[in-house]
Formats: structure tokens, C-alpha cells, sequence
DNA sequence: TATTGAATATACAGAAATGAACTATATACT
DNA sequence: AGTATATAGTTCATTTCTGTATATTCAATA
């Protein structure tokens, strides 16, 4: 449970030597990069068990939740927020594996179709049952009327990037 | 500015076939993640030009804002969310680019310092209007009543963790 | 004061991610 | 049709990160 308020002095320092720099949204980013990095080291420690790691379990759960459990290597770029070459990557181990197959769309044949097979299905309701309970111990603080509002908030955040 | 509702439809499938799936836990760790991965590509897109990457610049930030500008490696890696193995790589990168120096502690001869130059601070100080104006835009959909709502919540999430 | 255990930082090897270049296919335009 | 432009995906070289082992110093205590 790492603690903010060093992130805070730090901050008052800085923007009294640089008044300009603005306090809130640097708290907003600084607080983003650290709950990220907690969630990103949770995921990879529960995941190793089961022999992945957080980015592959996206890939996976993002399938997991697709119609027919398929999607394209730059959807599933858009959706686990991946680079297409890292996607490459994942994908081609998590086929080695078994969990997925690829094969060139009947349409469009500039772009292949990533399907879970049932043994990554099986896989996945394996670890769900942990990724629940750590779902649940890493919003415990929230109420639900809060995780609501969080959500909302985040969202509008989200919407105002990229311009 | 990647649209969430391809996510929702997701989540919903998954939620049909796995019913013990927590819907506002996961959508607020996936906003969180995508919301990461955006701070950190527009981050580095901004650094670029001056050379250095969205790591070095929390680290030049951290120690911007200590007494002293200086810090240790653990208070460091704890400050900037990178492992210790990583700051040491980051520190030695920009100490050989003359940004800080590195010196044994007095008191704890297990202790390194690290501190910022005056090249390191002007570094700083040369490239914080891009940051500033990064940091408003990334935050321009809130006002800052939501700002702070946010912070309060993300604060009470980011407490709940690591137990 | 020895000894044991904890803390700090680094080294190193292997894994993961990135940016840029490239191939192949599809779409738009004249 | 023919040419230019855009899109999908991969490859490759390079950079970045992680986990683990190790060296050093400090702290506690018997």
C-alpha cells in the first residue's frame, strides 16, 4: 500500500520553483502511473502460476469476450492497448501454446483471425476464480456508489486524450 | 482517444458466461490501464525530442522535487514505480549524459546519492512548458471539482492495495 | 565482539516492448 | 484499367524491463 503523501511534498516543491506546473493533473497522472503499476505487478504475480504473464492474460480475456471468442491481432491491439508488434508477439506464444489459433479471414485476406480453442477456454475458467478474488481485494476500499463514480470520472478523463 | 464501449460489450459477454465476473472492478482496472497507456505513449512522444523517455523524466521529476534534489535509489524506485534493477540502469544512463551524479552516503555507506546538476535542472526547466501543456491537455475534459473527486477516489482505490 | 539477519545497491541473463521498415492486400481516384 | 494511397500484419534491430543472485554495509542480540 504505497504511500502518496511523499508524491505530495514532492509536488509543493516543485511547483514552488515552478509555479506554472499544475498540481492537479500531475497528482491525476501520478496517481494513474502508481495504481497501474500495482495492478500490473498483481496480475503478473497471480498469473504466473498458471505460466502467463498480465499482458497475456489480456489477450486472452479480451478473446475470451469477443463474439465467438475471435477477433483481428489490431483489435485485440486496440483492446488489450497493445502495440501490434507486441500483439504479434503474445499471440504467436499464445498459439504455440494452444490457447489460441490464427488463421487468415475468408474476407479480407489482409487479416488473420484469432480464435481461443477450447483448451484456452478451459485455461481460462481455471484462473478466473483468482482473478475475481483479486478483482474484488484490489476495489475493497470503494463502495459500490463510489466504484460508480470512479468510473464515470475515469471515462470523461479518458475521452479528452488524443487530441 | 480510444472509444471504451467495444470493452463494455466485452465485458458483458464475459459477465453471460462467467457469471461470478465483477463487472465495476474489472472496468475500472481496464479505464486504468488504458488510461496508463496513454500517459505513457503521449509522455514519451513529448520527451523524444530532448532525448530522453517517459521513465527518465520521472525520475528527473522525483529528484526536481526532493530537498535537495537529490534522493537514494529505493526512495526512488518506490517514488517513480520502477523496480530497483531498472533505476539503477535509468540513473547510470542520465549520469553519463552529465543530468545528475551519483555519490556514496555519508551516514550509511550502503546508501547512494543521487542529485541533480545544473545541466539536469536546466534540462528540467527547458522542457517542463511541453509537459505542462501535456498534463492540461490530458486533464482538459475534467473541471476541477471533478479533478479533485478523482483524486480523492483514486487515492482510496490505490490505499486498498497490496494486502 | 561475533553472529545472524535485514537493508541497499548492482550485475547479469533472459524476457518483453518499441519504432521503423517491409510485404501484401484492399480502396479510391482519375 | 492504372496508379496512388491506405490498411493489416509481420519482421527485425534495438531498447527497456524483470527476476534472481551477489556484494557490501548496517542493526540486533546473544
Amino acid at each position: 500500500m504505497s504511500d502518496f503523501a511523499p508524491t505530495e511534498a514532492r509536488l509543493r516543491n516543485t511547483i514552488q520553483k515552478y509555479p506554472a506546473f499544475p498540481r492537479e493533473p500531475a497528482v491525476l497522472v501520478r496517481l494513474v502511473k502508481h495504481l497501474y503499476k500495482e495492478v500490473h505487478d498483481e496480475a503478473n504475480a497471480v498469473m504466473r502460476p498458471y505460466g502467463l504473464n498480465h499482458p497475456e492474460y489480456n489477450i486472452l480475456m479480451m478473446l475470451y469476450g469477443a463474439p465467438g471468442n475471435a477477433m483481428n491481432p489490431s483489435q485485440l491491439a486496440d483492446a488489450a492497448g497493445e502495440k501490434s508488434a507486441n500483439v504479434t508477439r503474445l499471440t504467436t506464444r499464445l498459439s504455440e501454446m494452444g490457447f489460441i489459433t490464427r488463421a487468415a479471414s475468408e474476407d479480407d485476406r489482409r487479416k488473420v483471425e484469432l480464435t481461443l480453442t477450447p483448451a484456452g477456454v478451459e485455461l481460462i475458467e481455471t484462473f478466473l476464480p483468482d482473478i475475481v478474488t483479486l478483482l474484488h481485494r484490489q476495489t475493497r476500499n470503494l463502495s459500490m456508489l463510489e466504484q460508480a463514480q470512479l468510473e464515470g470520472l475515469l471515462k470523461k478523463m479518458l475521452a479528452g486524450f488524443g487530441g
